[in-house]
Formats: C-alpha cells, structure tokens, sequence
DNA sequence: GCTATTGTACCGATCGTTCGGTACAATCTT
DNA sequence: AAGATTGTACCGAACGATCGGTACAATAGC
C-alpha cells in the first residue's frame, strides 16, 4: 500500500461521511489495514489522519486542480480547463468536498487549520485569475470567493436534492464569474 | 418544556454538530430532557428526532423566512425582507444550514426526505418570485437554485475561512439574482 | 386512583485507542 | 561473510468510554 494510495482511500471516506462520521472501522476496511496499523502512521489517531487529509488537499489537490490557471494560453480557456478538472474531482457534482464535510463538528483544530489553508489557496489562485484579468485586489478576492461559494453551494444542493444541475451550472460560469463578465446568463438556451 | 422550545434545542444541535456528530447525550444536555423523556416524544429515536427536525425546517422555517416574497409591495423590497429574515436565521452567516450538515454522512431516509423536501420548498418559493418578474418557468428553477446554492457556499466558506463576507454578499445580491438584473456587481463600491 | 411523564439503572455494540508481538529487510559488529 | 541488532510495517486482541436504546420503578398532575 503506497503512500498515496493510503491517503486517496482516507480522503474518501473522509469526504463522504465526514469527520465524525468516518469511524476507525470504516478507515480501517477501507484502506485494507487494520486499526493498529492506521496507528502505526498516524500516532495521533484519527485526528492526525484528518489533518494530514486536509493538508494534502491544500497542498496536492489544490496545486493540481488549479494548474492550469498558470498555464499559457487566454484565460478563458485555462478557466475552462480548470472548470474540467473540478468537474472530475467532483464527479460532476456527486461527490462532496472536504472543505464541507470535515469542517462539522469535531474535528480537531490542526485540521480545521488545514482546511481553512486550503480553502485560502483556492481563493488566492481564483484571486490571482482575477486579478490577471484587470480587477483589483478586493475586487479579485470577492470574485474568488464568490465563485467558490457558488461551487460548494451547488455540491450541498446535489446532495439534498440529487439534481447536479445547479454543480454543471456553476463551473460554466465560472470564467465569467471570475473575469467579471457576468451579465444574467440566458441558462435556458445553453441547455438545450 | 414546550414543543416549540425542544424543536429549537434539537435544531441547534444538529445544525452545529451534524447528524452523527450529534449525541443522545448532547441533545439530552440541550433539551434538558433525559434520554428516556426523549425515547417518550420521539420512540423512533435519534432517526425520527432528526427526521421530524428536518420537517420543520421545511415546514416551519422555510415558509417564516420566505413570508415575505408573498406580501404587497415591489419586489424588490420583498427580496430584500427576505434577506434580512435570511440574515437573522443564519446570524450573519455564523450558523450553519441543516440542508448542509444534516445531510452528511449516516442520517436515516427520513430525515434524508425531509431534507430534500425543504429544499425543494425553498426553491420553489424562489423560482414563484422569479417566475412573477417575468422569467419562464425552467430559467426560475435555475435562478432559484442558483441563488440558494449561492448562500449555501457562502455558509460553508463562513464556517471554513471565518469569513462572513461571502454570505452578507449572497444576501445583497439575492435580489438582483432571482429578478434576473445581475449584471457584474461592483463589491468595492458597494463595501465603502 | 389512574395516566402521563420522568429518573435510574442497565443493555449490547461500537467508539477511538493501546499493547504485545510477528515478519522481514536494513544496518551494524566482528 | 556471518551473526547480532535495529527499524519498519503490520496484525490480533484487548482496553475503557461512550454510543443508541430499553426496562421499570418513582413521581407527577388530574
């Protein structure tokens, strides 16, 4: 079992059930190992395991969905690219993100640090697209905060309501959002 | 101990906690209640306190906060009522949505139903506004999820970063999303 | 006195955690 | 090179605590 094998099946079952809901047990059958051994890497028990699944979501999983902002090419197409892999990192809106389910409840204050990292660098690459386009610096900062808001929000419509419309949505506007040419996009003609 | 009073004991645990995260011993310290008078109003248990919770918020919660959009007056004044009830149950973005946490992780059908219930309620009190200002019906259900999405996301990032701000925004800007009038907002202009 | 509600004591199961020990490859000693 | 030692990865079995849930006697209000 690699290392980021480990961490992939951790990260799931994090994500899916959160972090009190995501019992030794289930770690455990999901990673293949037995609880002694999850103890073996992480000393600090389930605690340290949430914390080292947030930060590797600021730290890999940030970096890599957001790669191709600092890539060539115009913005609108990198953003489009950006929204492809957001796209596959949700599964289309079906799976949740860490930033929501682990941040309920319990969960210790070194991963509540770590996801709030995370979110941070997410809004600062947003940010940095933004600010690229000619917003200013506030002006950049809501704008990513905005669009995230409105990725996290439609990933809690999709699984209340089941419907991943609102996720689709939100990543096709995503370049406009961001470069600030939001006018009321006609959504009607776009899905037909 | 009335039956108003224990709902919104029980709301506020499952709402900040989660399902799982929430504890019999946690609701019965918060209801004051010990756990057999619990077993006595709810035989179902955990399960049908969180099921009948999760019906509340869509019977009772969402039809106080949306009273507004269905009294007299424009619009816009409506929307902006709403906002501020909006406001007033989230304070400010401070407390998290139940749609959110009580739909991660092992929550019982029920409540499952219930939930996605309420969110369907919300929507469609939204999309009546939309409709009413003159959008065809499938552009209201996708202004109505949208802005709801939109807050949802700004409660996620609140609760993850600290930071207000996304929400007080999704709230000033709910009118101008549901009538179809969201050209780029200038923020700046407006925080100052 | 009767019924509705609460308090006390408990249940089995599972929670997160710890411990003793095994297998085995790498490192050191001579 | 051979044997002893160390380090790493893992496992099975248990720990005390708490989980959600139940049985039943005491109490309350009518």
């Amino acid at each position: 079992m690699t290392d980021a094998q480990l961490f992939d099946r951790l990260t799931d079952v994090f994500r899916s059930a959160g972090f009190e809901g995501a019992s030794l047990s289930d770690l455990a059958i999901a990673t293949g190992l037995q609880k002694s051994s999850l103890y073996h890497r992480f000393p600090g028990g389930k605690a340290q395991m949430a914390a080292e699944v947030a930060e590797r979501l600021g730290k890999r999983d940030v970096e890599q969905a957001l790669a191709p902002l600092f890539a060539d090419g115009p913005i609108e197409a990198r953003l489009r690219r950006v929204g492809r892999s957001l796209t596959a990192f949700y599964e289309g809106g079906a799976k949740n993100c860490l930033l929501d389910t682990m941040s309920i409840g319990a969960a210790g204050p070194d991963a509540r640090r770590a996801l709030a990292a995370a979110a941070n660098r997410w809004i600062q690459g947003f940010a940095r697209v933004a600010a690229e386009s000619g917003a200013d610096e506030a002006e950049a900062q809501i704008r990513a905060q905005d669009a995230i808001a409105a990725i996290e929000g439609a990933l809690v419509l999709a699984r209340v309501t089941k419907n991943t419309g609102p996720f689709a949505r939100a990543i096709q506007q995503l370049p406009a959002v961001l470069l600030g040419t939001h006018i009321t996009p006609d959504h009607t003609a776009k899905e037909r």
